[in-house]
Formats: C-alpha cells, structure tokens, sequence
DNA sequence: ATGCGTGCAAATCTTTTGCAGAGTC
DNA sequence: GACTCTGCAAAAGATTTGCACGCAT
C-alpha cells in the first residue's frame, strides 16, 4: 500500500490526509502485531522528529471514529490498534504475549451458520471472532496456521 | 456461594483470607458484569470504609495470579475482571456497551474438533472463546441466548 | 511469632484536553 | 479563507509502589 492509496483511503473517511496521519497509518499496516500509541509513536519519530505523541492519540482515535482502523481487544489494559477492519479471529499466545491474526473463512461461516440456528433472542450479530489461547512450543519460530 | 466457602477458595490458592479479600471475591461474582477495580471499591467502600482502592488492585492481581480469576478482553483500555475462570464467550453489545458471558459448550467441542483437524504448527491450543459483536434490539430488554 | 496483607500517599504511566499556530482543501 | 489538525504542555485518569502497622496462620 503506498503513499497516494493512503492519502486516498483517509480523505474517503473525511478526514484530512496530512503527512502524519499517512505515516501513523503506513506504520500501523507494517507492523505486524497491534500496536500501542507509544509503539507507533517510538517508530515514527526518527523519520518525523516534530511528531507528538498527541497527535498519535488523536490520529488513532480519529480513525477508529472514521472506521478505518479498530480498537484491538486485549487484557493487558492499554490501547491497542489494527489496520484490518474486517472479522477476523486471533490467537494470543500465553508465554510470549503476542497476538497473532488468523481468518479462516471456513469457520466464521460454520460458527455464523450456527447461531442462525439458535434461539438468540433481543440482538443482531454483528460479527463474529474467535480468540484462542495458546502456548508457544519454540518461542523462536512462528505460529503457524493453515 | 457464601462467606466459608470464598474464605476456602482464597485460602486454597494460597492466599491469606483477609475479610477484604473475601468481601472483593463476593462482589466479583455478585456483579453481572466485568468490573474495573473502581467499580468493586465504590461498590463495597460504604459497608468497609476502611477498605482502600490500594487493596482493591493487589487483591485483583494477587486472584490473577493465584488463578482465582481472570483479566477479561476488553477494548476499552481498562482493566477488568471474572470471577469466572473457565473458558467461555462473550456477546459485546455495540450500543450499550455491555459484555454478556455466554456458555455453548457443543460450539466450543465442535471448535476444538476442527482446530484438531487443522494445521496449526508450533503452538499448543490451551483454549478457545468465541465473541460475538452485537446490536441489542431493545435496549430495555435482556440478552438471551439459549 | 512470622510473614503476608492493608492503608495511605506519593509516584508512575497512559490518555485526554486546551490552545495558538500551521497546513489542507 | 475557512476550518481542521498539529505540537506543546498541562491535566486528568488509571495503576503501581514504598513503607509502617495490623492481622491471619
């Protein structure tokens, strides 16, 4: 995803595109896992000295409001983000506290299939995820899911 | 479950059964929902105003550790808390906030099964939950799920 | 009696806010 | 040019910590 894509996909959320919301928004799509402000804010400043962590809060607030990013759910108590908007499950890894994305179309279906069945009374579903807690047999390879 | 029974469990994790502690265990599982340790301290402060908010979040800590409780996901920065520790999912309510815990234990079977069946390298599943975002429809009424 | 737990207050960390100036549309 | 966004600094909010005393075992 480049620089003009950006720019486009945030002025479509009716937010103006500045060079510090490209930069927050490119971060947040490069890193891998799901990042704090302060995350964001430590990647960026090298390249953007005049940055502040402010506008990083604002930024990130700004586009969950606009629906371009989400909140992520965590339980470490801090605010954390994702670039993917769409449903998707995660598995969050118990020793090494990482979160990993995962989408397996096949069981959202299954899972979505199911509750059409049941007798879920006074509420639309929206979407939904699976979280699986896992433990890491080597912590330095991957996880892998396929 | 009653005064004897918390003061049993406290003491079993290896915990001094303080009547804070107890109080704090009580209340976790007296309130429907996930509480933040505010939550808990003003709601038991008028019966023990000695009590400090202090307590409070080493109590919670020292349950997480002592496995007594969990850390529940949440996306909105705070930390919360279950008394509940078995794995089990959630219905997050998009317009009033809520978090309703909801037991199924054929899905959760069912999911366990397929993961068994799925390529999934270098991690050892310990457990899965499934959340569910959603609109209540009457915002007066009750979440059912049956 | 011993050691863990409590209460208090200060410290720390995270996130929000107000405002003047800068940049986008 | 109008209005939004940024950067800074201060404020607010959430959680942790240190320590002297108290209480459970």
């Amino acid at each position: 995803m480049n620089y003009e894509y950006i720019k486009a996909k945030i002025s479509l959320a009716g937010l103006k595109a500045t060079h510090q919301r490209i930069v927050i928004y490119d971060t947040l799509l490069a890193l891998g896992h799901h990042p704090t402000a302060e995350e964001i804010y430590a990647r960026i400043k090298p390249a953007n000295p005049s940055i502040s962590l402010g506008t990083v809060y604002k930024t990130l607030e700004a586009f969950v409001t606009g629906l371009l990013i989400r909140r992520v759910l965590t339980a470490d108590g801090l605010m954390r983000y994702d670039a993917r908007t769409d449903a998707h499950s995660h598995i969050y890894c118990v020793n090494t506290q990482e979160i990993v994305d995962f989408n397996d179309p096949e069981l959202h279906q299954w899972i979505e299939d199911y509750f059409r069945h049941k007798n879920i009374r006074n509420i639309k579903i929206r979407e939904i995820s699976v979280q699986i807690s896992a433990e890491k047999i080597d912590p330095a390879e991957r996880i892998v899911v396929e």
